[in-house]
RNA sequence: GCGGGAGUGGCGGAAUUGGCAGACGCGCUGGAUUUAGGAUCCAGUGGGAGACCGUGGGGGUUCAAGUCCCUUCUCCCGCACCA
């Protein structure tokens, strides 16, 4: 054994073992339990960035401890090969998107094995290669199948930059996700997925969602955006033609007194067209459409309006109102059209004051009375039903299906829920992505390319220029095909799917991913799923892990696997930060793996980044804290180094009886075990799980300046010592364990299990407090009864001197804990 | 504005069920070793000379509060005219 720690050389020989060995390679059907641990699988930029180490790294501490804890793990790793950069870099330096994509997938997945991760490589996908996304098209055709894939014509999130649309998801602070470039409105014919079928569904098991954070359901929860109202019809005077308007509070409708429509609803230019109005109603419409959309969808943005020109009807009190025309009313949501009541509304009552429009309060509160010349703002909280006819007197919470009943009765309106999720837009007019497997004929219209003819193959030598059109349309050989329903000529579909698509089923290909005959075998898909740990940003806490939630119920209902959600449990890690901030190219603060693999080792980076806090949260990088923790690597080593030279030790007899220090070190050996046990198994505190091993080591070097050891001990010690560091930092503990003359790899090795009886200890300190506060400190036989403790303490001299002069109020004792005094 | 999370030594962080605040690591101090430096090993390290005081601030419950309740401040994240 050398006596120096030379982790490079070590790190290339076990990984090169392993990978020989096939280590990590599983089958389904074992008779050990299944566990299915995966970590999001990254886009392949080119480099792995230290968000890609934590991540990585807290997977496979899960996998490493789950597979020695005895379970059959499965621990894939992929590439969601799909997307953008790919296209850019073609556009910028002329290398075609699939050769850039598959140089850097080559590139990160050296990067990825230099870490020493435990991943069955024979399951690697890339979701750009065809066999993958062969399939991809297939679920589409089963969607569309289904009736959940269609194509409309509608406005659509447009960014300039990327030159393509988005999905709603896509859109922040109306600016693309990506670039950050804010989004036009554009009408287009674009390809949708019927989420919003599932939305009730979506929201609904949500609370089955045991093992995930709160803040990433509740954020699914409000992207859901479930509300519950009604439905009411206004009739158009002049038209006779019904007008819906969705509303929460139809209590509040006979305080109705005006409507409002959306810029885009159809009804303002059939009802301006000819009269007066035309000319100011279209161009005000002109005026709000050219607005960015991070403008008109702020709710400090100025309401403005204008009357269109026609009324409508009340349908409960046949009151006439007048119709107008809104920037604050979004034509995606209910039916683009609002009703006006200023008292119980905030955004009415604005618009109200700043029109002249007639406020009238129908809800009064029950310990004061409204008066309109009074309200500064409108009264939003619950109260009593007046003028409103023969609903006055009525609480208003009874009033709101009270109302919704009346209604549906006459025949204006019905009990409506809303969502706020609108259905995923699919569509991207972009190049590097799957296909979707759709022509048009002149004859037969939209026709999905039959299964055998799949994949739709995305032509691989094409030309890029920077006009930010798909190079698809400029390829006749791609472009034109027959109609597989007449066989006359036809024209492919040129958009691709949103790369989110593909990462919507990965984890079900990793189950069987070499399948040609299908996306995965259902047995497979069955046995594996589903996922028991999901690791990954909270960046992803609505897009992808909603999208993955939807396709497994999608899948379900079309009986290709047995289970409906996908991610058992869900841990979202922090940022990786330095000096305060997020690590990036732009503020120069990046510290990149590979260097510090290089100079440390892969061991010691792993160690750190799950040392330093707990996973949940974000992690300020620090040089002098890799530094410490490669010194405790090299501490470890030079434990083992001794050990392995020490003939005198491993002569020694072995003990009749253990001395008090061998108890401690028994002790503190059993209570490591359990400690980093519970941490990575139970409460996922990698960090709290690595200073239990550190104490060990500390407890080991302290314990060889005893005088004399017991040999069996001290080797049991190092051994477990080995074995719980081994998920941590899996090449010193191999390269150790071997030293120690082992044959088989430690990653083999059952977890170690501690013993009961070796964590009682024989002696306690106990703490005398007086009233709450600290005064003195006894060691006690751990044994001793409640009766005997509380003597034994007050009759200790700090007890004495605090009684003298005072009155013993009373005296609380927790045997093994604490004696407290309270005096007078 | 709404929702969520977090404020603990010089720093990262521990304290799992209300029971010894500051585990572990960094940094710092001292000692041993060494020609010397580095590395290593050992010891110390919240503040205060001390009685004591200490978990963002104020109040409360309790024998006992970082932990529970009320209130307030600061920071971070998500959503934001969804009728």
């Amino acid at each position: 054994m050398q006596e120096r720690y030379n982790f490079s050389e070590i790190e290339a020989k076990w990984q090169k073992e392993w990978e020989q060995e096939d280590l990590y390679k599983v089958t389904e059907g074992d008779e050990k339990e299944k566990y299915y641990c995966l970590e999001m699988f990254p886009y392949p930029s080119g480099n792995l960035h230290m968000g890609h180490v934590r991540n990585y790294s807290i997977g496979d501490v899960l996998a490493r401890y789950k597979h020695m804890k005895g379970y059959n793990v499965l621990h894939p790793m992929g590439w969601d090969s799909f997307g953008l950069p790919a296209e850019n870099a073609a556009i910028k330096h002329g290398i075609p998107p699939a050769k850039w994509t598959l140089d850097n997938i080559e590139n990160m997945k050296k990067q990825l094995i230099s870490m020493g991760l435990s991943y069955d490589w024979g399951r690697e996908v890339a979701t750009c290669l065809p066999d993958y996304y062969k399939w991809t098209q297939w679920i589409f055709l089963q969607f569309y199948k289904h009736g959940l894939a269609y194509k409309k014509k509608s406005y659509v999130n447009w960014c300039p930059d990327c030159a393509t649309v988005l999905a709603n998801e896509q859109v922040v602070n109306g600016a693309c996700e990506r670039c950050d470039t804010p989004v036009e409105k554009k009408s287009l014919e674009q390809w949708f997925l019927r989420i919003t079928d599932y939305a009730q569904d979506l929201l609904d098991s949500i609370p089955d969602l045991k093992g995930w954070p709160d803040k990433v359901k509740i954020m699914q929860e409000n992207w859901i955006g479930r509300s519950e109202g009604a439905e009411i019809s206004f009739t158009v005077e002049k038209t006779g033609k019904k007008l819906p308007v969705y509303t929460t509070r139809p209590d509040t409708t006979f305080g109705v007194s005006y409507l409002v429509l959306a810029p885009e609803h159809p009804m303002v230019e059939e009802l301006i067209a000819g009269t007066e109005y035309e000319e100011p109603v279209r161009k005000f419409v002109r005026n709000v459409q050219q607005m960015s959309e991070i403008a008109r969808t702020s709710a400090e943005t100025e309401k403005e309006g204008m009357f269109i020109g026609s009324y409508v009807i009340n349908p409960l009190n046949q009151e006439k109102v007048p119709l107008w025309v809104a920037n604050y009313v979004l034509y995606e949501y209910g039916t683009g059209a609002v009703m006006g009541v200023p008292a119980h509304d905030e955004r009415d009552f604005m618009f109200a004051k700043k029109y002249d429009l007639p406020i009238r309060v129908v809800i009064q509160p029950k310990d004061q009375e409204l008066k309109v010349e009074e309200m500064t703002t409108a009264f939003v909280e619950d109260g009593v039903m007046v003028n409103s006819g023969k609903f006055d007197g009525l609480p208003n919470q009874e009033g709101i299906s009270a109302v919704a009943h009346y209604l549906e009765e006459i025949g204006a309106g019905n009990v409506k829920v809303n969502f706020r999720l609108r259905d995923w837009l699919i569509s991207r007019q972009r190049y590097w992505g799957a296909p979707i497997p759709i022509v048009y004929c002149d004859k037969c219209g939209a026709v999905p390319v039959p299964d055998e003819d799949l994949p739709v193959r995305l032509p691989l030598d094409v030309e890029f220029r920077p006009t930010g059109e798909s190079p698809l349309n400029n390829i006749p050989e791609f472009l034109n095909t027959t109609c597989p329903c007449c066989g006359g000529p036809a024209r492919r579909e040129t958009d691709t799917m949103d790369t989110f698509i593909c990462s919507s089923w990965y984890f079900l290909r990793y189950a069987d991913p070499k399948n040609a005959e299908e996306a995965f075998n259902k047995e497979k898909a069955n046995y594996w799923m589903n996922v028991d740990q999901y690791i990954g940003g909270v960046e992803h806490a609505i897009m992808h892990l909603l999208y993955a939630r939807f396709f497994m119920k999608a899948l379900n209902d079309f009986g290709l696997v047995d289970v409906r959600e996908p991610f058992q449990r869900l841990l979202t890690q922090g940022m990786v930060l330095k000096d305060g901030t997020k690590m990036s190219k732009s503020k120069g603060n990046v510290v990149s793996p590979e260097e510090i693999i290089n100079k440390y080792g892969a061991d010691t980076a792993r160690l750190f980044i799950l040392f330093a806090a707990p996973p949940e949260r974000d992690l300020e990088w620090s040089d002098q804290g890799v530094e410490g923790c490669y010194r405790f690597l090299n501490r470890v080593w030079r434990l083992v180094y001794n050990y392995v030279k020490d003939e005198n030790i491993k002569k020694a007899e072995a003990k009749a009886e253990l001395t008090k220090d061998d108890k401690d070190l028994r002790r503190l050996l059993h209570g490591s075990i359990k400690k980093v046990s519970e941490d990575i198994g139970e409460r996922f505190t990698f960090n709290t799980g690595v200073s239990a091993i550190m104490e060990l080591v500390n407890g080991l070097y302290h314990y060889r300046d005893k005088a004399e050891q017991d040999p069996a001990l001290l080797k049991d010690a190092i051994d477990s010592l080995l074995i719980l560091l081994a998920p941590f930092a899996p090449h010193i503990s191999e390269e150790l364990w071997h030293a120690l003359g082992h044959q088989t790899s430690v990653h083999t090795q059952a977890w170690p299990e501690y013993d009961e009886e070796a964590l009682v200890a024989e002696e306690v300190e106990v703490v005398l407090q007086i009233n709450g506060k600290v005064r003195d400190r006894l060691k006690v036989a751990a044994n001793l009864s409640r009766e005997e403790l509380e003597k034994t303490v007050l009759a200790m001299e700090k007890a004495q001197q605090n009684m003298q002069g005072k009155q013993v109020v009373k005296v609380i004792t927790v045997p093994g804990k604490l004696v407290n005094i309270v005096v007078k």
